[in-house]
DNA sequence: AGCACGCCGACT
DNA sequence: GTCGGCGTGCTC
């Protein structure tokens, strides 16, 4: 569930100088004025640290907010963000220092931008100036003022890549006024009946109508034929036209969704001179078909991306492309909500039920939330799109009932169907209970893989656990292959006989005798990826292809796409139809279309139903519901075939409510039991959650530490604590990694002012119950609101 | 966070 | 004799 906004009144003179896009031209007309002015800067200050949020310093002229300025602190210089807003008053006899430059070339952040900022850093609990750097890329800060000036004035250099050489990103803030887009606009027409046009005329035109000649070219040669929308998407193209959202798109994987992001994309750039949208994606890596689609749709110009695994100079272009609305369209990761977008009409977060949208160090915001802010203080549309929605969007887009009148905030639209992608996969269920001890594939699983291998069909493979097995056992004294600096098993990998911790990283060589006594009696425990790979290469070794070839087993995790591309390499052997059974962790059912695969099974999938994670059973049934999407895509295949995909689960709890929804494919049915079962427990989104972590030494002084800022915040009477329930400090489920014990406490309430007002006031408290002797000892602390795992 | 200053172990 | 370990403290 999102943030409530709060839209506090800027001062007229803020939005006032928001209006021009640039910055005030150096040396020109403007009226010189001749005492200097203060000006707030935030810099990239820790919420830990004793310094304020906003720093004071004196500039020769007024600075507008919003604009970039590096300025001296302490020994160094760093990249400020001019902010509205007065400071603390500096410490007595203490001298503001004057800022050492202006970085005019790129035009203020508008106060669209530092409101998502100031929100972001006040709900998260962190600090302005850490949550402004790190939304800006890397290379404001890095590069000097000379170096960037230079970047700006250059026409970036091309890429290595063909398209990207082609388009002309050359970020040119001088042309760069989304007015200058406005003169071409009125040109065309909005072809606003688009929807129902089947071919390549409209997107043509449409390409054309607000971009560069340059890019409009592009865009028509790179033009694909409009495929007519299904009935589905028509309604639901509509409904968005009509609304005011937010939305929440529940569409099945084939449904179409992308095709509806596509319309609304375009929509939205032609309903206004400049307009730009916004694409997360979970992955962007995962996802290139998603990239590929948008740039052919509307042009590699018109089209940037914005992730982490993008180089420095890649980023700082992007950036400065949708900063200046050069860049009508950004692709990109949970960093992306923050990028700076005078013209933002439009932001899409797919697959919105993905964990990976909630940052996980540092800030921890999440981004799919703060797309929901955004949207509403920008007067952005904003569509969520999932098939299998988190409880969280599912909850806030429930429709009004007569005990419910109001119905939740979002609207929620279906697509059920499936184009063109065949009928969903049926179900299979094996009672382990009925299978002999230790099965770990059961006898009708393996006459099932045989017969698709047989046919030429692939089927896929899901499991948890990496490695070859989760530890190796002493027979003898019991030894276990515990990590030394961390509470948690070295797990034993086969192939480069080592045994790895996944916490901290730490490897060593396998023994060849139990260290604890001497034993040769060391065994490896329970099955990761590496084991069942090579176990069902052993069961399927009589196995043949049409082809005569003895059947292929693959797998794909972590450890085998450590290298760089080595992922790319082996989806390409996938596709190319090389394996036959591809074995793998959850990462293989992400993103990827593999339209050969006919059956997919997870073999143990029994620990997510009885985990002590209360998010766990919605993230199995969202995995296996994704992975078998994948499955039978091919629909022209699967019917040559003569037959339906299969969806694969072995379990010792067939009566499970999970299963019964996952036969049915009935997300709305399991989304409604766990609703009930969260709103019983008062558990989110019934409640607001918050968690407070404390790493030391040792679980003494880390618990310590909470014991110690919990019971300030009760003898402070602090605001909200009457609505906040605090947890007694525990340790995590993996209690020390790396050498360092961690604890944590829970903070719940059933509002979420409440708790926003509480954490606002118990921030300085934890500061305070930190500087205090008794604690020296604890390594570090951290707030952790809206909680994913706890 | 950075980056200084400051006081104790193995090496050019 | 120095290089460098990271503990404590300061930055408008």
């Amino acid at each position: 569930m999102a943030p409530s906004p709060d839209h506090p009144n800027p001062p007229a003179a803020v939005q006032a100088s928001t209006l021009p896009q640039r910055a005030p031209a150096t040396g020109s007309a403007q009226p010189s004025q001749s005492q200097p002015a203060t000006v707030a800067v935030a810099v990239h200050t820790p919420a830990h640290s004793a310094l304020g949020d906003l720093l004071s310093y004196t500039s020769a002229q007024p600075l507008a907010p919003g604009t970039l300025v590096r300025v001296p602190l302490g020994q160094r210089e760093v990249l400020g963000v001019v902010w509205d807003g007065t400071p603390a008053p500096l410490p007595e006899g203490m001298a503001t220092r004057s800022v050492a430059a202006v970085l005019d070339g790129i035009a203020p952040l508008d106060i669209h931008w530092r409101r998502l900022v100031a929100f972001a850093a006040r709900y998260y609990q962190r600090s302005l100036g850490e949550i402004a750097l790190a939304a800006l890329p890397p290379q404001l800060r890095d590069l000097s003022h000379e170096q960037l000036a230079r970047r700006l004035r250059r026409p970036a250099k091309p890429a290595g890549k063909g398209a990207a050489a082609r388009a002309n990103t050359a970020p040119a803030p001088a042309d760069a006024n989304p007015r200058a887009a406005s003169a071409l606009h009125g040109a065309t027409d909005h072809p606003a009946a688009v929807d129902t046009v089947v071919g390549a005329a409209a997107s043509a035109a449409s390409a054309a109508s607000a971009a560069s000649a340059a890019s409009a070219a592009s865009a028509a040669e790179n033009a694909t034929p409009l495929i007519a929308l299904s009935a589905e998407q028509q309604v639901v193209l509509a409904q968005i036209g009509s609304n005011p959202g937010p939305f929440l798109l529940f569409g099945s994987t084939g449904s179409g969704k992308t095709e509806v992001y596509l319309r609304c994309v375009q929509t939205a750039l032609e309903a206004r001179p400049g307009a730009q949208a916004l694409v997360m994606v979970p992955e962007i890596n995962l996802t290139p078909q998603l990239e590929a689609r948008f740039t052919e749709r509307f042009g590699t110009a018109r089209v940037v991306s914005l992730h982490s695994g993008m180089t420095n100079p890649q980023r700082l272009k992007s950036w400065l492309a949708a900063h200046s609305g050069q860049a009508r369209i950004v692709l990109g990761t949970r960093m992306a909500v923050f990028a700076s977008m005078p013209q933002l009409a439009l932001i899409v977060v797919d697959e919105e039920h993905d964990a990976s949208y909630k940052q996980q160090e540092g800030a921890r915001y999440s981004a799919r939330d703060l797309a929901i802010w955004r949207a509403r203080e920008q007067h952005a549309k904003v569509i969520l799109g999932s098939a299998t929605p988190s409880l969280e969007s599912w909850h806030a887009s429930r429709p009004a009932t007569p005990d419910d009148p109001q119905g939740g905030r979002y609207l929620r639209l279906h697509m059920p169907s499936r184009i063109g992608a065949g009928k969903l996969p049926v179900l299979r269920v094996v009672n382990m209970n009925h299978q002999p001890r230790r099965t770990v594939f059961s006898a009708p699983l393996l006459a099932a893989l045989q017969e698709r291998i047989e046919r030429g069909e692939q089927c896929m493979i899901l499991l948890n656990r990496r490695g070859y097995a989760p530890v190796l056992h002493c027979a003898d004294c019991d030894w276990k292959s515990d990590c030394p600096h961390c509470s948690a098993h070295q797990v034993f990998h086969k192939t480069d006989r080592s045994l790895r911790c996944h916490h901290c990283g730490f490897a060593q060589r396998v023994p060849r005798a139990c260290p604890g006594c001497g034993s040769p009696d060391i065994t490896p425990i329970g099955r990761g990826t590496e084991q069942l790979e090579e176990q069902l290469s052993a069961l399927l070794a009589d196995v043949r292809r049409p082809d005569g070839a003895p059947a292929r087993v693959a797998r794909i995790d972590a450890d085998t796409t450590r290298a760089q591309g080595a992922l790319e390499a082996q989806l390409a052997q996938v596709h190319a139809g090389d394996i036959d059974v591809l074995v793998g962790t959850q990462m293989i059912a992400k993103g990827h279309d593999f339209r050969r695969i006919t059956l997919v099974a997870a073999v143990q999938p029994d620990g997510a139903l009885f985990s002590s994670d209360f998010r766990a059973p919605e993230r199995l049934f969202a995995l296996l519901m994704q992975a078998s999407g994948r499955a039978g895509r091919d629909a022209d295949y699967v019917a040559a075939q003569g037959s339906r995909s299969e969806m694969w689960l072995q379990t010792f709890h067939p009566e499970h409510a999970i299963v019964a929804a996952l036969r049915q494919h009935d997300y709305p049915a399991f989304a409604a039991q766990q609703l009930d079962e969260r709103q019983g427990a008062a558990m989110p989104p019934f409640a607001f959650q918050a968690l407070v972590r404390a790493d030391a030494r040792t679980q003494e002084v880390a618990q310590g530490f909470l014991r110690a800022a919990s019971q300030a915040a009760t003898d402070a009477a602090l605001p909200g604590l009457e609505h906040v329930t605090l947890y007694p400090p525990v340790p995590l489920t993996i209690q020390r990694v790396a050498n360092v014990e961690r604890a944590q406490m829970l903070l719940e309430s059933d509002s979420r002012a409440a708790l926003q007002r509480f954490l606002a006031a118990w921030q300085a408290l934890l500061h305070h119950t930190r500087a205090q002797s008794a604690h020296k000892a604890l390594v570090r602390w951290l707030v952790d609101v809206d909680p994913l795992v706890i």
